[in-house]
DNA sequence: AATGAATGAGGGTTCATTCAT
DNA sequence: GATGAATGAACCCTCATTCAT
């Protein structure tokens, strides 16, 4: 990579980063090209000249958000932890990265283009199903899960907790991961509202 | 309220219901004052002179969705149906009134001025909790839910469901009150992944 | 017509005017809303309201001219004056009002939506084509104009005429109605290029 | 002329290709550098280079389709065919080139620098004016031409049919050589109104 | 000579809001 | 109280042009 494509790159990365923070900030409705160019100090044609148009940054924003959500699903898959601890820390962990886009980011994703909709629904059914998939057949064979349920029950009773707790940044900002209610709400999670009989 | 009071409060009723539908059609950035104006077949300034700002309306118009839901769920309290099967509607049921709001709601909540929070707050925490609160009584009377854990975390838990069956409506939107899934789900709900011991 | 609406039309005409007269300066496309709007005293969005986009304005100003146009060539036909003297005018009198638009005003109008086209064409076969032949028949009946050849045929030459010295503002602009020249030119329209026979 | 110099004489004509035909197709102000770029398939720099400004390909163009008009009169007049043929070819074949720049062209050609109305001016007089008044003298000569008229009564009169037939397309275009409507044009140029005495 | 990247200036348009009646 | 008309500020975007290699 030359001294050019090097800068460009750079550019490119100062763009999506300012239009990440400030996306996360104002939503992406309110917060305007002028600035985010302002923020990554370019001019405003230098993010049309990358990215075609707003609709364009947000789709690459938006990309890279999934992208990082995945990446992070994927690495936590493979860590040499005790079930029920990576488990816990895939309902969680999202928050860090994109809880703080609130609903808007679902919202984008499913009014995007048709093209961009398909690119993420393969995306979650290849890629991030698989690893849900892996993780309850993992829980299962441990005794972690039941295997009354069918397979597609606890993915969505999954996807529904990882939603909740990803709309809840207000409820669950202040709670350390050590702290009584924090394991009570894993239990509740594990053992449902009956709870766990003797 | 003689005949000029009640034509205002009238049109007051109309600006809000017209607001109510296009802030539901299009979110409160996108839909514009003169959009409502319009489908209101009132002045732009009538909008003005009722609510002050775009803001003022908006307020005024999330306060009344969320006295709505409230007004649901104490209906819902007492209704004479048995535990679960209320506690099913109380998280389900809240997709026809306001999850087509998407996140925006929570995010105009949360971001709106310090009166507006400190309202909603006393109320949540006020008329709300208690109505959780009461619930999860009655549901431990009648040992459906396990008494060890703390009714912050119970009610925690149940928020989380909430909301997350509120953000995902793509992937409840086809299922039948009585499907096999959906039974599925309440189960989980209940009992965890874990899942009853015999 | 009470204050308000005398107001809002004394608005629209001086933004007609100011439109006109920057139109025909610098053409339909380079002067700006900006420039108009500063020129007309009003602030820009004055001119969204009235006439919805430029071009709206545009159009407007178009049908402002094309009525100009007919209304003129219909005040020469019922003017009492020999036919050769009003044919003359006919040709050459649009050079006034139209002749700096250049070609623009025609492109306009052939580029512009349906809706336009189609009032145009109709106004130009309803009205002006009745003028053109009812001036042709005037002119066949005093033996100014050979029978012996198709109406239409001398429709056309006549419009390509027209055309013509419309298209030539530069070689006809120092030209006065009673030069050598003019006499020249108008006598070649009536007996061509051989010219008259003894 | 080395290789160097070949490859940048290929390019410079390369470029004026994709201009003429993007000015033709969108008109000088619409068609945008970066679109001539693009067809031409150089970097936008490389016009630059080459021309200057944007005005600078302009004036090159015109140069060109003038230059290309004189080409096409200078060699319709070499041609070995009855004066009334060539008069009907000059009158009508300049559609081909040209027309399709409607009044653009002329209004380019009119508001350029001083430079380039002189050049023009310069040509028309002395090489377009010169055939014409040789073709004027050659019907003369012949008896198509009525030789009471002065040499510029008659040029302008051919100038305005020209430009008559060249901001006509809408009326000519399905008109066939041979066409009845075509013959009695011709005839209504030769004989004007009146038309032929016996 | 040629280029990819970047830009200042300006374009049309929309919005929440205020003015004048 | 209600309105039609008008507006300043801001928005997304395009263009001819220049910079750096």
């Amino acid at each position: 990579m030359n001294g050019f494509e090097r800068k460009k790159e750079q550019n490119r990365q100062v763009i999506l980063r300012a239009a990440m923070e400030l996306f996360q900030a104002y939503g992406f409705k309110k917060a305007s090209i002028s600035d985010i160019a302002h923020k990554a100090d370019v001019s405003q044609v230098t993010i049309y000249n990358h990215f075609g148009s707003k609709e364009g940054l947000v789709r690459e924003v938006v990309k890279d958000i999934i992208l990082g959500i995945i990446e992070k699903a994927r690495a936590i898959m493979k860590e040499d932890r005790p079930f029920p601890k990576r488990l816990e820390t895939i309902i969680f962990d999202k928050t860090e990265i994109a809880s703080q886009f609130h609903g808007e980011l679902l919202q984008v994703a499913a009014q995007s283009d048709p093209e961009m909709r398909e690119w993420i629904e393969s995306l979650w059914q290849g890629d991030v199903n698989q690893l849900t998939v892996d993780l309850i057949q993992e829980g299962m064979r441990q005794g972690y899960i039941n295997t009354q349920q069918s397979q597609e029950a606890i993915t969505l009773y999954l996807e529904i907790l990882r939603r909740g707790v990803f709309a809840s940044p207000d409820l669950l900002a202040n709670m350390e991961p050590d702290a009584k209610l924090y394991r009570e709400l894993n239990y509740l999670f594990m053992y449902g509202l009956v709870g766990k009989r003797q």
